[in-house]
DNA sequence: GTACCATTTAACAACTTTGAAACAAGTGTA
DNA sequence: TACACTTGTTTCAAAGTTGTTAAATGGTAC
């Protein structure tokens, strides 16, 4: 779940990034227009928050890279009047909130955003195991696999990059959310696990001192 | 629990319809009178906001159709004289909020009138329970069972979100309104009590390190 | 006040996950 | 081939999580 945060403010946006990344989300900060169109541009958001009146291009100019994206947005503004809540709302923003605010709420907020937008919760099925994320269940051949919380969050990460050589090391820090020094076989053993409980022996390949890649 | 929000501001009007699907009710809109009074016609609604300041068919003309069905009406007006509140009081409106108004305002409006209407919310049954949520009562196999609040708002949340592993966190938040800080056990000793309760050790799952799932 | 009830806390038992360790097997290179 | 390095496999105990029961707390009605 990538969050970009478009926030003038330097301590504003440290904070809400800070607050983001211990609910489990993996944030980005822009603290300009240019430096936004630029990520945006060249990254996948599942939800970005973007404050209005920033300087250079203003929030208002930034939803027209945004809206053909269809990444929802949160506005954050300083303003209270109706004009600037209704147009902010009329560029297609998905909800907003006004400065000052509490961090509860706007956390609050980016859940309901993201729940309602259901970008993350949709069933997966691969090679006859169809994962649902959103009661955390596996089924293959109608058959429940019990998997822990690592194994799925390590499934889900390589169904995300599906067909793609994934590095140990980021394969790692997706899943465990901490730097990964190589010191340890953790990921070795869950690849293995995985591997077992799915029956994806062929499926799940290792890439010789890169990491693994999930083949479909 | 169907929603008919009738607001010629789309941008006003999306943001209503997905404020209150987020709270799990089911939204159609409506942009203008002539459209309004064909779905009110053709389908049933619980409750109706109407703006009313429409092109076309004004709300107070729309209110002509409405009243011979008891659904209940929430105005949603820009204007702030008396006048205008009295009357859509007359008409028969149900309560009125006025623009700029906080979504957060008009969600409890909108709980209060369902609620009040006695429409809100429907008998559910699952496994041989039924759980009245206006009555709050709960019986299994014709016989009461007696639950304390929290146990009941935590069924209810449960049910709401039936096979979803939820977090403990968001769970306990639904059900207490307060920040989860994870230091307490409580949540895990009313999960105990009511799956002893319903007889439900079977269907409310631990999702072990997430929290628990009602499944069905 | 007392009695009662719902709710929370506490303590311990039971259970699950996880990372580490140890060794086997595999891979690429000189 | 021999070697250094990387990955597979199995096992196990510590750490962490949840179940269970009982007692403490706090509020409300009598």
């Amino acid at each position: 779940m990538d969050i970009l945060i478009i926030e003038d403010e330097p301590a504003i946006n440290h904070l809400i990034c800070m607050n983001l990344q211990s609910e489990g989300y993996s944030c980005t900060c822009a603290l300009d227009g240019r430096q936004a169109a630029g990520l945006i541009e060249q990254n996948h958001y599942d939800l970005i928050l973007l404050d209005i009146m920033l300087p250079g291009i203003s929030g208002y100019e930034l939803m027209d890279y945004i809206r053909p994206l269809k990444v929802p947005v949160i506005f954050i503004t300083a303003k209270t009047s109706l004009d600037d809540r209704i147009r902010g709302l009329k560029l297609g923003a998905d909800d907003y909130i006004v400065k000052p605010f509490q961090i509860g709420e706007l956390l609050a907020r980016v859940e309901a955003v993201l729940r309602r937008s259901g970008k993350n919760e949709q069933k997966l099925e691969l090679f006859g195991v169809t994962i649902d994320p959103e009661s955390r269940e596996v089924i293959k051949d109608g058959v429940l696999v019990e998997l822990t919380v690592k194994e799925f969050d390590l499934l889900i990460q390589l169904i995300r990059n599906k067909n793609v050589a994934m590095q140990r090391k980021r394969l790692y820090e997706l899943v465990w959310k901490e730097e990964f020094t190589g010191e340890t076989r953790t990921l070795d053993t869950h690849i293995q696990r995985l591997r077992k409980k799915l029956g994806w022996e062929d499926h799940i390949k290792t890439v010789f001192r890169i990491g693994y890649r999930l083949e479909v």
